[in-house]
DNA sequence: TTGGATATTCAAAGCGCTTTGAGAAAAGAT
DNA sequence: ATCTTTTCTCAAAGCGCTTTGAATATCCAA
């Protein structure tokens, strides 16, 4: 049933019954009852491409999931997406999600830019020297970067957290408990936050005047594998570092088991600290949690840069929005005095 | 600038246009070409909608994913969308995420059902009793289920893991290996897969002639922390299980946590056997594997739900399609005889 | 040279909705 | 009772594409 022979069914013209089903005034309320009543009766679903069509609004919303070599999602994204799916579910949005190999992000948003089936996009993960920002700028679909580039982030909207501030806070709260070797396990350094993570971590270690041993940091995909093997290398080490710095709780809990196996006991003789996304399948919480972290909800960043994307997409002249969270800091109880201090 | 802007300024019909750009035969190579140029030079992309109303495909598949009261996506659903999603790429289709309240599925498979949004959905973690999949067979639309139901499950198209016959047999491993207590850390058993499962564990113990204990049977999220709480609750038992039956890795590193502040050594005092739906972010392989595992991949699940569902839409009345997959068992450096066996 | 077959191109009618501009009906003012 | 207003309803023109059926060009054999 189209609009059409509902509106012969109820004797009207399609004009007042689209009227009266999207809500217009200039319709009795009687007539609207009616239209409403025999809309439900006859199961009534206006076609979606007709009214995309006709009313030059996709609302639709795309996030582009660029899988690399790895052909994963990366964890932290599911929670991600369920904030942010939420939020466009309520305002009736749809969320397209395209996986795409690396090589072809640039294709798929020009396409976007130009076939009008999505009104706009979230960036994930921005890298250093990423294009993506500049191409968007250029084909003026509105987005929203979770996250930002290294420099230049005045001309568009982002939300991020404060990576740098995060890290050096960390590493200072080590050095305060006395740890003189810090390891990082950190991730993918070509990645913007891990990069300005690294960055925190280097500051407040060169602030201390303690040197830099780049046999302790360690870059790659954050997941539980990456921080076993990093602790296994690490404790093997002649000096091996008390305290170890941690991007994500997947490695911290590869760490955890490298740590157990070497018969040591961490938050004891070794000292984790862990940047906390919150991950609803980890949780690190409890009275006493599990690891001291550096706490910020990716779920809820998922929900807030879907809400900015909304607003910018409804107003589009409204100026450029950036948002800077601060982690929480969350004493647990894998952080200690070093040893022998 | 659109069709009849791009017909008229290389003074052609829409019509020849269109089937040029569309690959249709009868229009000269010499035309063809020159469409294809001009199009090329002035960024031309037909207009998603007016193609999507004007050929009544919509092209997108949906998934619906309902969240539970932990406003959580499932950890292991990330790797079924990326098997899913690429393959929907390739062939040129999108995928809508739908996140919604449990109460408002129903409704969205019905609008999608009419207006033509989407043309097929894939069906997630079917539940005992799960009424969605007689809903879509009223409806009309199309759908494969990834899991199926507890009976009835001949007029629908599903693939699924033997579920039944992975834990029949990760028991039947640990009993003849000795252990006469094996606890089960399974899933919520209302779902179907989990409730499997547990058939399987209990035939085997069954068969096995051991009285089943409900003291050391858990069913709850599949997260780190329930791994962790089980066997803490578990080891401190008189008559503790000398071996644990989980449902995923993620419990599974919860458990060797347990284990380790036990002060006991996961593979010696405990015995562990994991499904390893083999995560991308939770590898468990390498040459001795860290986990015993019956392993089954859920990306490929995803890759191959996603294949099934579109040649289900473009083959409307092909038959129904069933794959039972088995999953295969991985000697890890989890598992051994019972301690003082 | 011509008739018929074949290869190309086109005008026009959808697809199902929204929206503009007008008209008819009802209500209020004089 | 007449003239404005205000309410309500409608016909028709899009939105940008595909597709049908017809028309024109081109080709070949007779």
């Amino acid at each position: 049933m189209n609009l059409k022979q509902l509106a012969d069914h109820l004797k009207l013209s399609p004009t007042t019954v689209s009227r009266a089903l999207n809500g217009y005034p200039e319709v009795s309320e009687k007539t609207r009852n009616r239209v409403l009543a025999a809309a439900e009766a006859n199961h009534y679903h206006p076609s979606h491409h007709a009214t995309r069509l006709a009313k030059g609004k996709a609302h639709v919303i795309a996030h582009v999931v660029p899988l690399s070599v790895h052909t994963m999602i990366n964890p932290h994204f599911s929670d991600f997406i369920a904030g942010a799916g939420l939020t466009y579910a309520k305002a009736g949005y749809d969320m397209i999600l395209r996986v795409v190999m690396e090589s072809e992000e640039e294709a798929v948003y020009r396409s976007f830019a130009k076939d009008g089936r999505v009104d706009g996009v979230i960036v994930h993960g921005p890298r250093v020297g990423d294009t993506r920002i500049a191409l968007l700028q250029d084909l003026g679909l509105p987005f929203v970067v979770h996250g930002r580039t290294m420099a230049d982030d005045a001309d568009y909207s982002w939300l991020d957290v404060n990576n740098f501030r995060a890290f050096e806070r960390a590493t200072n709260f080590l050095l305060d408990l006395g740890h003189q070797k810090i390891a990082l396990v950190n991730g993918f350094e070509d990645m913007v936050f891990a990069a300005r993570r690294r960055d925190g971590y280097l500051k407040a270690l060169k602030d201390a005047g303690i040197p830099i041993d780049p046999e302790i940091m360690f870059s790659s995909e954050m997941v539980e594998p990456q921080g076993y093997q990093a602790l296994k290398k690490v404790l093997k080490q002649a000096k091996a570092p008390t305290a170890i710095l941690l991007s994500s709780i997947l490695p911290a809990l590869g760490a955890v088991r490298a740590i157990h196996e070497a018969g040591l006991v961490p938050g004891k003789d070794v000292s984790l600290v862990v940047f906390d996304d919150q991950l609803s399948f980890l949780q690190n919480s409890g009275d006493i949690p599990m690891f001291t972290s550096l706490r910020s909800s990716i779920h809820d960043a998922g929900t807030r840069v879907a809400e900015m994307l909304l607003s910018k997409i409804n107003q589009p002249d409204s100026g450029f929005c950036h948002e800077l969270w601060e982690a929480e800091f969350v004493l647990g109880s894998s952080t200690a005095r070093p040893p022998q201090a």
